[in-house]
DNA sequence: TTTTGCGGGTGCT
DNA sequence: AGCACCCGCAAAA
């Protein structure tokens, strides 16, 4: 079969290993974060998420001795030998690391919850072998293939724990007596915590904080069988979106651009309204360097070019596919971008408040957008929250249904998580 | 220091 | 041959 033969029923029979892959691929998927099952993708080849081959799962580089065809195995999840819970019953699902000499030397260390011993939990669930996922590039479009279903919870993403480390460093370096003050009281408060771990309660926080579980895209908008992306969650949940016009010759943006033209000015993140602010009065003090604050209290994450969905551009009401909250939650929703220009339309977004006109610093950054992601978009199977804590070790919250609306007062009331709110802004500072 | 990709090599089926 | 996995290397972050 020719690849301009593929219809779009075609589209899910290709297998990475044929020799020739569908090339007149009418939609291409969002990216999805948290790959499970037997899934197949394709991506844009301008996703920097997919060109990146990102994925949540600690994911391994395995040689196949195929140079066309990238092949990763997962390596599981690092937990708490002791099964410890953390606040609130929460688990510890620490992301393996993936070199294996940091990750032997990883396991070396204490849970930062209880300072018991860690263990890896292997992924055993591609027949008795870890989860594989394939990457190949092939023409305008990245084609992605997962064999196996994790048989273990998720752990921390990539930049999570990435923010873990960060704000670790943060934390051995002392820059002021107060900085080093708090050092004392935190130490006191988290007996378990090592100098490796660094600062837990602002993993822990944020990610209690961020994490809203009431409007968990994943089951509450999208509710398909499969992870939505962070961005793709979001973008649904509030019926925005983007598309990468392969369709029309005559778009001038591709997906970076795109990206590009949708940066948002860091200083963006102080803007009143905005979800995320910066730390007030006293918690300010403890960062006299408000990009130091602001880049722990991001985890760096900023889907547009880390994760999933960077080359989406921001809101955009105008969409195929209604992806608004009303959507019944049953309804599986295509998670397909269709390769149609999109009807730019200039639309608020809740917790953007001016987002799409501005420009996002790259280099310090706060995306809103991320953190739903891996906070708000879960799968059926085991909730790691943000990072790696969860109210339950394989708890799943309700779902609000069809009226999902995104209200953070409401949604803290609704999951009893009111302290969350009031904690939040403090929280965000590592060193409160 | 860690991630990522690559590739040589080995052992198993 | 296909697969899993070990190892080391190099580039990049």
């Amino acid at each position: 079969m020719e690849p301009e033969d593929f219809e779009d029923k075609d589209m899910l029979s290709w297998d990475i290993n044929d020799m020739k892959l569908p090339q007149n691929v009418k939609k291409i998927d969002w990216f999805q974060e948290w790959p499970d099952s037997y899934e197949k993708f394709i991506y844009s080849s301008e996703d920097r998420s997919a060109q990146r081959h990102l994925s949540s799962w600690a994911m391994r580089n395995t040689n196949n001795h195929n140079s066309r065809i990238l092949k990763k195995s997962c390596l599981g999840v690092v937990v708490c030998s002791l099964d410890c819970s953390a606040k609130e019953g929460r688990k510890i699902y620490l992301r393996p690391a993936i070199c294996d000499k940091a990750r032997q030397k990883q396991q070396r260390k204490r849970c930062p919850n209880c300072d018991g011993p860690l263990k890896l939990i292997p992924c055993r669930g591609h027949g008795g072998f870890p989860v594989t996922n394939f990457w190949r590039h092939d023409g305008r479009f990245i084609f992605f293939q997962s064999k196996g279903e994790h048989d273990h919870p998720k752990p921390e993403t990539k930049l999570e724990a990435e923010a873990r480390r960060a704000t670790k460093k943060v934390h051995t370096i002392p820059s002021s007596s107060s900085l080093k003050a708090n050092r004392g009281r935190e130490a006191k408060s988290l007996p378990g915590e090592t100098q490796s771990w660094g600062n837990l309660p602002l993993t822990w926080s944020f990610q209690e904080s961020i994490q809203l579980p009431g409007s968990d895209g994943g089951h509450l908008i999208a509710n398909t069988p499969q992870q939505k992306s962070p961005n793709d969650c979001l973008f649904k949940s509030y019926g925005l979106g983007g598309t990468t016009d392969l369709a029309d010759p005559t778009s001038t943006l591709g997906p970076t651009e795109l990206y590009e033209k949708y940066k948002v000015s860091n200083s963006r993140i102080y803007s009143s309204g905005d979800l995320l602010q910066p730390p007030v009065s006293g918690v300010l003090s403890d960062y006299d360097d408000l990009q130091t604050w602001n880049k722990n209290a991001a985890f760096g994450r900023n889907p547009l070019n880390d994760n999933s969905c960077p080359n989406y551009p921001f809101p955009q009401t105008s969409w195929p596919y209604d992806f608004s909250p009303s959507q019944n939650s049953a309804e599986p929703i295509p998670q397909q971008i269709p390769l149609e220009p999109p009807v730019a339309k200039t639309s608020s977004h809740p917790i953007w408040p001016n987002s799409g006109s501005e420009l996002y610093d790259e280099k310090v950054h706060v995306d809103f957008n991320s953190y739903y992601p891996s906070t708000a978009c879960h799968s059926p199977q085991e909730d790691p929250f943000l990072f790696t804590y969860t109210s339950h070790p394989y708890h799943q919250y309700s779902l609000p249904g069809k009226n999902s609306k995104w209200n953070f007062d409401e949604e803290m009331r609704c999951m009893g998580l009111e302290h969350c709110k009031n904690e939040m802004l403090l929280n965000l500072c590592p060193l409160r």
